[in-house]
DNA sequence: TGCCCTTAAATGTAATACAATATTAGATTA
DNA sequence: TAATCTAATATTGTATTACATTTAAGGGCA
C-alpha cells in the first residue's frame, strides 16, 4: 500500500474503525474548534492529506466533500490549488437553516415569531450603537422605498418593493453590529422574503415606509426602549396581516 | 462507457459542465425546495442514481457526500441500504451555526446579546402557550438545580450545575413551541455553555435558581410582558457579570 | 513592457476490484 | 414449533490506476 510507506507529517492521528472519512472529519472539526486552524490557512493537497492521515485519496475525498459542504474548507482546483480553511459566510449558514426548516416543516407563523425575536432586539441595539454609515445607508434605502411607494404600480413593483424593504430590515439588523444576530436574520430572510412578496399593494407600501421612518426616527434619537417597542408593535401588525389578512383593531395604524 | 447505455429512469437531467457533483447537488436541492421530495423517501442506490444522472459512481458519491453533510440525505449501508431524504434535525443546524460563528470569529459579547434576543422572546411566548408537560419539566429541573445549589460544592459541581441550568433555559425556549427559536437557541447553546461553565460558585448558583424560579412564576401566571421584562433584566445582569466580573449597581439583585 | 504559449500541479472524473456491513431467508437445533 | 445460527446477497466503504480538466507560474518573443 502506498500510504503505509509515508510517515504522518502533521499531528493527525491515523484512523481506523467507524468510517475513515467520518473520523477524518471529526479530527479536522475538533482542530477547528480547538483554535488550531484559522480561516485561509492551507492544509495541503488531497494527496498530501491522504498520506498524512494514512488513507487512500478516495477516503480523503469523501471527508473533504463533507467538510466543504459544511463550509469548513474551500477546495481550489489547478496549480496552487488544494484545501483551505474557509472564511465565515452567513449565506451558507442561511442555507443550512433553510434546509432544516424545509425538512422539519416549520410553519410560516413560527418564522414570523422568530423574525420578531431577532429584529426587535437588533433594533434596540441599533439605537444604542448607530454609526453614521448605518444612518446614511438606512436613509438611502428609505428614499428609494419612498420613490417606489409614491410612483404608480407596475407588475414587478411588489417584488421590487419587498426586496428593498427586506434590505432595509437587514440594514437595520446590521446596524446592531452583532454578527450573530446578522447571521440569524439572513437565515430567516432567505425563507421569509418569498412569503412577504405576495401581499404588497400601494397602500401597504406607503404604510410600510411610514413605519420604517418612524422606527428609524426613534433609533436616531437614541431611544432604545421606544424603538424596540415600536418595532415590536409594527412586526406584530405585519404578522397578523400576513397570517390572517386581518389586523387587530387595537393595534391598527399605530405607526 | 457503462452509463451511456442506461436511460434516465426518473426526471433527473443528465449533467454536463461546471462540476458534475455540484450540478447534481443543485438538482436535488431544487427538487427538495419544490416539494418533490419528502423526508424518508428512498432515492435508490449510488449506482442507480449514477446511472440515472449519467455519471460515474465517483461523481455521484461526491454529490451524495455533499448532500449528506448538508443534512439533506441519509446514506445507509448494507442490503436495503442506499440514499434516503433525511428528516429535519435541529442539532445539525446548530452545528452549522457553531461552525460559522467560529469561522467568523464572533465575540462572546455578541453571543450573549443573541441569546438575549432569542430567549427573551421565547419567554414571552412560553407565558402565552405553556403546556402542562412544559410546566412539569421546568419544575423538575428547578428541583434538581435547587438540590445542587443547596449541597456542598464538589470539584465537578460547577460543570454539572451549568449543564443543568442550560437545560432549564432550553426547556424554557422549548415551551415557546416555536421550532425556529428552538433551533436557533440550540445553536447558541452549543457555543455558550463552555463560557458559562467557568464562573459558577455556590452563591451564584443560589442566585440563578432564585432567578429561574421568579421567571417561571410569571410564566405560570400567564404574565407574558412581566416574564419578558424579568428575563431581559436577568440576562443582562448575567451578561455583565460574565463579561466584566462586575455588576451594574442599579441592576444588582433584581431577582 | 505586455502578450502568448508551454509547463506543471492540483482537482475532477472514470473504471475496476475487493472489503465491510447489514438484511433476508433458509437451515439447523432445542 | 420456535429460536438461533448461518449463508447468500445487496449496498456502501476503500483502494488503485489512469486520464481529463482547470489554474497559476514562468519563459520566450514581439
Amino acid at each position: 500500500m502506498a500510504q503505509s510507506a509515508v510517515k504522518p507529517k502533521a499531528g493527525w492521528q491515523p484512523v481506523r474503525g467507524e468510517t475513515l472519512s467520518r473520523r477524518i472529519v471529526r479530527q479536522i472539526r475538533a482542530a477547528l474548534f480547538a483554535g488550531e486552524l484559522t480561516p485561509g490557512q492551507a492544509l495541503g493537497s488531497e494527496l498530501q492529506l491522504a498520506q498524512e492521515f494514512g488513507v487512500s485519496r478516495m477516503a480523503m475525498r469523501d471527508a473533504l466533500r463533507s467538510l466543504a459542504a459544511a463550509g469548513i474548507v474551500n477546495i481550489r482546483v489547478g496549480k496552487r490549488g488544494g484545501v483551505f480553511i474557509a472564511h465565515g459566510d452567513p449565506e451558507r449558514f442561511a442555507d443550512a437553516l433553510a434546509i432544516q426548516l424545509k425538512l422539519i416543516g416549520v410553519s410560516v407563523e413560527e418564522m414570523f415569531d422568530a423574525q420578531i425575536a431577532i429584529e426587535v432586539t437588533a433594533t434596540e441595539f441599533a439605537a444604542r450603537r448607530l454609526a453614521s454609515a448605518d444612518r446614511e445607508r438606512l436613509h438611502a434605502l428609505l428614499t428609494e422605498l419612498d420613490a417606489i411607494a409614491a410612483s404608480p404600480m407596475h407588475a414587478e413593483t411588489p417584488l421590487r418593493f419587498t426586496e428593498l424593504s427586506m434590505r432595509f430590515h437587514e440594514a437595520l439588523v446590521e446596524a446592531s453590529h452583532n454578527r450573530a444576530l446578522i447571521a440569524q436574520f439572513k437565515a430567516l430572510r432567505f425563507v421569509l422574503e418569498p412569503v412577504y412578496a405576495r401581499r404588497t399593494t400601494g397602500e401597504v407600501a406607503r404604510r410600510v415606509v411610514a413605519s420604517h421612518r418612524a422606527v428609524l426616527a426613534r433609533i436616531e434619537a437614541g431611544d432604545a426602549e421606544g424603538a424596540r417597542q415600536l418595532m415590536h408593535q409594527r412586526l406584530q401588525v405585519v404578522r397578523a396581516r400576513q397570517l390572517t389578512g386581518a389586523v387587530p383593531t387595537d393595534e391598527r395604524d399605530m405607526a
